[in-house]
Order: C-alpha cells, then structure tokens, then sequence
DNA sequence: ATTCTATGTCGAA
DNA sequence: TCGACCTAGAATA
C-alpha cells in the first residue's frame, strides 16, 4: 500500500528493527543476489524515504541501496527465522527480526551521484522537514497541466499518490481538470497544509483517513468502511456511491492509466 | 483453474 | 496513450 507515509513508516520500522545492528543480507528470489552479497555482514546505519523512494545506508558501503515498490511492492518486518514464502527479492535478517521484500520496481545499490540525480527531480516532499512548498508552487502555477495530474507528478510533489490526489482534491472542492496555472494561490496554501497533516496522520496510524468528523460513519449512521488502503475516505474507490456532503454519486474516469475519483457536483470551477 | 485488480513508473508509439 | 514490469490476493468460472 505505497504511498508516501507507507514509506516513511517504513524507514522509521527498519532504522528501529536493523540500525545500528549487523544484518545478513541475501536474495532469496534471486534478482539483488550481488547487491544483497556486498551488503550482508555489514551494519545497517539508517533508512530515510524522500516522497515513495527509500534510501537505505550501511557501514562502509559507499553506496546506498535504493527501494521504490512501486504499484504493488512490500517490505514487511517481522519476528526472526521466517520461512521464505513467495518471491523476496531482498531479505534482512538479524537474530530478532526478518524484513522480506517482494516485488518492488527498484531494489539497487545507487552511487552517490545517481542518488543525487534521483533527489534532485523530487519535489517537496510534505513528510520532510526540509521540504519546500515554492517549488511546488511554481510548477503549479506555470502549468496548463490538469491539477489531477500536477499532483501525481513526483516533481511537483514527492509522496502523493492516487488515494490523496483524489482525497486531497475533494476537501479543497477542486475541479480535477482546473489547469494548474488557474489555481489560487490560497487554494494552493491550504491544499499544502492540509496535505501536511494528512499525510501525517496517514504516517502516525498507517492507514489514510481524510474524513472530518461531521462525515465519519458514526455521525452519519453509516457503516465504516474497510478497504485494502484501509481508511475512511470520500471519494477513493467510492464509484457510483453517494458523496457523503451532497449525496450525488461518485464518479470514476480513467486517466492515463490511473483511476481518478470526484464529486461531480462538490468538485466545479467556480 | 483462470482472470482481474492495485495506493507506480518508465519507455515506446 | 499503451504495454511492460512483476506480485499477491480477490473475484470469477
């Protein structure tokens, strides 16, 4: 379930699980077999994610071992001496603890330069202390791109997939298609903010909740909803079900690829 | 048993 | 805009 609190998490679960600890590394599956071999027997010293990419560093080892799990990776931490099951890719083991990881995009070592190369077209990243709104901003405001589409772009924004785009749109009543140039400045603002803590949220409990209170299942006598990204929500994969302010149905289209979810009637220029 | 689906990204057409 | 990547679990037959 990656999005970027989904990393962020992670980081945080293997810097407390393996840092400062001696792993042994291996590739079970096969396909990271030279790089998990460089890495084994060393010491894992921390992980850090920048929007959905994770960086991983050990003792030693100039490199940095690079993980983005794309649409259906995992990494999952858990007690010592697992049986394999499945496909790993990349397995950590120190005598308490296991991380196996299982169908990423990327899972390679990265010099200091391709790391550099991979930061440098990243934009803010919200869950970052050092992440800087502006430059998302300006890329907002000089496009003519959709702003469903500017906030999937990596280098706009770093981390924000296709549950808090279409989330993050529907609290701020934005017209999916609305340019990214015709966005208000104040719109932007509080769409960053509010992001911030959402994603904060979605960091702290692990699931992506976007629902204020006075539409959560218990003020509105519904039942609360389980779902694989495992939050409440008001428009994600809500397809043809009642918007929870207005009551019209939630709409889906498919863009490139990639569903898009919204309110018809909530969400119109204005 | 087979098909479908997914919170992602890249490169070709 | 489309297929490839590559995985597990859910849905369908």
């Amino acid at each position: 379930m990656p999005e970027g609190h989904t990393l962020h998490r992670l980081a945080t679960e293997l810097s407390v699980n393996f840092g400062g600890r001696i792993v042994s590394s291996s590739s079970p599956q096969g396909r990271f077999e030279a790089g998990a071999a460089r890495i084994n027997g060393h010491v894992l010293e921390r992980a850090e994610a920048w929007g959905k990419h994770l960086l991983i560093d050990f003792a030693g080892i100039v490199e940095r071992v690079h993980v983005h799990l794309g649409i259906y990776g995992s990494f999952v931490v858990a007690a010592a001496d697992q049986d394999v099951v499945g496909q790993v890719r990349w397995r950590l083991a120190t005598p308490t603890a296991t991380a196996d990881l299982r169908g990423p995009t990327a899972c390679e070592l990265l010099d200091s330069e391709a790391t550099d190369e991979l930061i440098a077209r990243l934009g803010p990243d919200p869950l970052r202390a050092d992440a800087d709104p502006e430059i998302a901003w300006r890329r907002i405001s000089t496009s003519r791109a959709p702003i469903s589409t500017l906030l999937m772009d990596q280098r706009v924004l770093a981390g924000v997939g296709n549950v808090y785009r279409a989330e993050l749109l529907f609290r701020h009543r934005v017209d999916p298609d609305l340019p990214g140039r015709e966005l208000g400045r104040e719109t932007f603002t509080s769409m960053w903010d509010d992001l911030t803590n959402l994603m904060r949220v979605g960091e702290r409990t692990g699931r992506i909740d976007t629902v204020d209170p006075e539409h959560e299942p218990a003020a509105m006598g519904r039942a609360p909803r389980i779902d694989d990204h495992g939050g409440e929500v008001y428009v994600y994969r809500r397809t043809d079900q009642a918007c929870f302010v207005c009551g019209t149905l939630v709409r889906r289209r498919v863009i490139a690829g990639r569903n898009l979810f919204w309110c018809p009637s909530c969400q119109q220029r204005r």
